[in-house]
RNA sequence: GGCGCGAUAGCAAAGCGGUUAUGCCCCGGAUUGCAAAUCCGGUGAGGCCGGUUCGACUCCGGCUCGCGCCUCCA
């Protein structure tokens, strides 16, 4: 390396604050902060739960690319109603319920190649932290106690609403809610809440209770990445009144701090047109598409689209992601056999990559993916040219540094087409054996006899110069 | 009622004021004992109506349709 600075284009992303797309200038280079809202646990998260997870990691990956270091935080809300609800109705405790579902979880992610967080914080180890939160609130007249509730007041703070774009009286318009007769005002949100002997609770100065849904978020940010972050990431849904609300309660928490500097928001996964939702029952499980598709499969479904726009979730969908990772690991598969791997692939390094630029885009993974096919096809090409085994390594360290930056292509080539139990494995070879004597034999019969036969069981012959592989279908 | 998003070829989905997006599907060719894979070529597009411009899928305005948030939700 000259003394020559390298070039790096920008990461520029979408700030929902702005409602613009703006470059990306961390707090601090040295290390950058993200926390992205994790889910629930009473109930396996569906495929549009994933969503949010597949993207932030992919975003993940990318700030690691450009920063030295990059703390991740992702939580797990493991107190809340819903949970009170379910395991009530299972008839079983909620700790048992709460750690039966993170596990659940954690297994499904990481099935979609998501990296670990760097911090996986769960809301009950925070207790006081929140009740120290809400505690600073009050005692600044930003919050106040009503029938045992505490309740923040969305009047004193000048900003409220601008993260979501709307004013109090626009909210107050249109809502369909009727207004519990404990708050000031209509918009008030709760912080602290009573609970009753069976729920389960913690002692504050406001008696014993629980929190409101947002102040996990608020109080765990603070203990874990400081009053400011660089990025918060998290469905659309969030918005309001999630993400709003947090901002309120961090923000005047430390005497107006800025709390977040990028809000970023994924789009809906739709079914039909609409978005797929617990409440409306129309979703499918990340863990029941796993029993049909690779986890690889369902990540790239889920990054064929830009993370912004809606995603209409079908077969089809899967389907076609499904072909596009044959064809790229086919041409992996095809430049492993073409080449010794003694030519060592120079180090083109990403800044120069197409599918790379298309990333720091605001995540642009659909043009990246087309990069990639690009890149397979060139692959594809200088097999075909018989060129030198240099720029096929060149080639395939580029479509694989790329592909891991999404989180794709992390399975063996071969390993990919044979599919996961190969108890067979021995049978299919000394078919395949017998097939390539019958071909020496000119036994043409009995060669497309064992093709067919095998056919039948699922798995393909793959005729070709070094020999005859196979696949699963 | 308030706020916001979208409409691209059979399907999915991007960039871009003028030049092939890309993938799947379909058609033709090369290759192949057969098959697959692969390569080459092709069909096919920008909701509707205006405006700006030498030129618009791309900018501006209107319309239509669809979706979302305002309530738990990724």
């Amino acid at each position: 390396m000259t003394t020559t600075e390298v070039q790096h284009k920008p990461l520029r992303v979408y700030n929902s604050a702005t409602r613009s797309k703006e470059t990306f200038e961390p707090l601090s280079p040295d290390c950058v902060k993200m926390y992205v809202c994790g889910p629930t646990v009473y109930n396996l998260v569906h495929i549009g739960n994933a969503r949010p997870v597949v993207v932030f990691d992919t975003l993940f990956r990318v700030l690691q690319s450009i920063y030295p270091k990059v703390i991740y935080a992702r939580n797990i809300t493991d107190i809340d109603d819903k949970i009170i609800k379910a395991a009530a109705e299972q008839n079983i405790e909620i700790g048992e319920l709460t750690s039966r579902y993170a596990k659940a979880y954690s297994e499904d992610m990481s099935y979609l190649n998501t990296l670990e967080p760097s911090i996986t914080p769960y809301a009950t180890e925070h207790l006081p932290e929140m009740i120290a939160m809400v505690q600073k609130l009050v005692d600044q007249g930003h919050a106040y106690e009503s029938e045992g509730h505490v309740l923040f007041d969305v009047t004193s703070m000048e900003s409220y609403g601008t993260l979501s774009n709307r004013s109090l009286d626009d909210m107050l318009d249109g809502a369909r809610v009727e207004v519990a007769g404990y708050k000031r005002y209509a918009g008030d949100f709760v912080l602290w809440k009573p609970s009753n002997d069976s729920d389960p609770g913690w002692d504050s100065p406001w008696g014993r209770g629980r929190p409101g849904w947002h102040l996990e978020c608020s109080a765990m940010i603070e203990k874990h990445l400081g009053d400011t972050i660089d990025i918060h990431g998290g469905g659309r849904d969030l918005i309001f009144p999630h993400h709003e609300n947090e901002r309120a309660q961090s923000e005047c928490a430390h005497g107006g701090t800025h709390y977040v500097k990028y809000w970023m928001h994924n789009g809906y996964l739709n079914i039909g047109g609409e978005k797929m939702s617990k409440s409306l029952g129309n979703f499918r499980t990340v863990r029941e598409l796993l029993e049909s598709y690779d986890g690889e499969v369902i990540r790239l479904a889920l990054l064929s689209a830009q993370y912004r726009s809606e995603l209409d979730f079908s077969p089809e969908l899967l389907d076609q992601a499904k072909t596009s990772l044959d064809t790229l690991y086919g041409a992996l598969k095809a430049a492993n056999a073409a080449s010794d791997n003694s030519v060592a692939a120079e180090q083109t390094g990403l800044q120069n990559n197409v599918a790379y630029q298309a990333l720091l885009d605001d995540l642009n993974t659909p043009l990246a993916i087309s990069e990639l096919h690009r890149l397979s096809k060139e692959i594809n090409k200088n097999i075909s040219a018989d060129e030198s085994g240099e720029i096929l390594q060149q080639l395939k360290a580029q479509l694989q540094s790329v592909a891991t930056l999404m989180g794709l292509l992390q399975h063996d080539p071969e390993a990919w087409f044979k599919g996961g139990n190969n108890d067979d494995g021995a049978e299919i070879d000394a078919l395949i054996a017998e097939r390539q004597q019958a071909k020496v034999d000119k036994n043409w019969a009995r060669a497309d006899e064992i093709r067919k036969s095998l056919k039948e069981q699922g798995v393909e012959l793959l005729d070709s110069k070094e020999g005859t592989s196979w696949r699963r279908i």
